[in-house]
DNA sequence: TGAGCCACTTGATCTGCGTCAAGGTTGATG
DNA sequence: CATCAACCTTGACGCAGATCAAGTGGCTCA
């Protein structure tokens, strides 16, 4: 596994992998203290990496890999509430415990700082705490969104509205951008992409054939979706924003 | 209408009503600063504050009076994203538009800040960015509760999730604290409560008939609800949290 | 090569909630 | 006092999606 370079994770919007915490900007001060704080943690595909409750000791950044953030009831009924891809950020500054588990989906490479002297570097460099402001207003305008997928749309409009997201959210990083066709291998089984969607993996299922049936998708195996349209998806989504910031 | 005076505002958490923006830790001059940027503006019922789209201009807290945050599909689907009582915070520094339309749904007083100065203040006093950033958060995990609501709840036990949310945001205000029997007004119709949870107002109005019958909640006239036991309550919602902060 | 497992698909049936429709209650207004 | 308009309740019925169940395809491992 290919560890990217300490000077790629300190940039930040115009890194392909863009360690949105700190920033550009920073001091070469300040990006040294971070230097100092900073580690690497790998978990394989299935691992928790935080149970709801426990004390997270940590913040830090996506490198590779998918983690989901997840609630479950106590007879077992589970909803997903975020999920994050390569360059998201995960962790609460100024907050003890985790309010969900943290699963690896797949194997998953984060860079973490120890969340102490994140704390105390954050206190002391303004714009940082200025910076993850804006990520958890991202952040919260994401998961309102979702709430009206999950209040108010159809399981076909739902499966859609993910399909969409995943898409949009791959085109971002990979070099060729929006073009239609899109092709992209969903990071998610069915059992998963149920829980985003408060459905049952059979209606997903289903779902999936009904929309390459009627040509909205293509599948090749189970997970390699092609989009020829994207127009015609975000209308099957119900989405007229043209493209809101999601996931 | 009786204003609080500046002084109750300015004050956080020990205040009944708490400006959460800004923290009794201010330094005087801070305090002068925002006193100088301050002024209050009430609606009436059903009056919508802002246009989802529309420039925000300012920032703010709620008085008194209640607000909601709502999300409109293009065919009319609504969903609400959010609940603005008095104590809460509106407003998202360094955006422009607010994404998402708030209306008043009781007369309310709000007593505002003009964004660009609040967004210098906020740029040179680290404590108001810090301290957004953790009421931010509690949205955040407000909203993710909430989708475990909407994805997996029952209409029962949404409608005891939501009665549940009022009665402990009421305890929290009210002089005798989350003493059992609970009694409080509902702020809402039924149908902003079905916009709340995903539902059709008769299906609340038949959920709401359904505790009344089986004693879990008492109805005087229909907005008057007396909860004989908020463990009882609890226990509907499917909850096992022992009340994490929710709106 | 075959056994076993996992992720997924598909079918049959059931049910919770939406939809449509008909009242009831309350409070404001002339 | 009558009228009207919100707001709410209740009933009958239908359907989207859940549930239960059987089967498929592809992968690993012996």
């Amino acid at each position: 596994m290919q560890i990217p370079t300490p000077h790629a994770l300190a940039k930040c919007d115009d890194c392909p992998i863009r360690h949105r915490a700190v920033c550009a900007r920073c001091e070469p001060n300040e990006l040294q203290s971070l230097e100092e704080i900073k580690y690497y943690r790998s978990f394989e595909a299935g691992q928790t990496i935080i149970w709801s409750g426990d004390k997270m000791g940590f913040v830090g950044s996506v490198v590779s890999g998918i983690a989901t953030l997840t609630q479950t009831m106590e007879d077992g009924r589970t909803q997903m509430v975020g999920l994050l891809l390569p360059s998201d950020f995960v962790g609460r500054p100024g907050r003890e415990g985790a309010p969900y588990d943290v699963v690896a989906t797949t194997d998953i490479v984060m860079c973490c700082f120890r969340k102490k002297p994140f704390e105390q570097m954050m206190a002391a460099t303004p714009h940082i705490a200025q910076r993850l402001l804006q990520m958890t207003l991202d952040e919260l305008d994401a998961a309102r969104e979702w709430m009206l997928v999950l209040g108010r749309k159809t399981a076909r409009e739902k499966i859609a509205s993910l399909l969409s997201i995943i898409a949009r959210r791959d085109a971002s990083v990979s070099p060729n951008g929006a073009q239609s066709p899109m092709v992209f291998d969903l990071p998610l089984t069915r059992e998963a992409m149920a829980d985003y969607l408060g459905l049952t993996l059979e209606t997903v299922s289903r779902q999936m054939s009904a929309l390459k049936k009627d040509g909205v998708i293509r599948l090749e195996g189970k997970r390699h979706v092609t989009v020829p349209d994207m127009c015609r998806l975000m209308e099957e989504a119900g989405d007229d924003s043209d493209g809101g910031f999601l996931v």
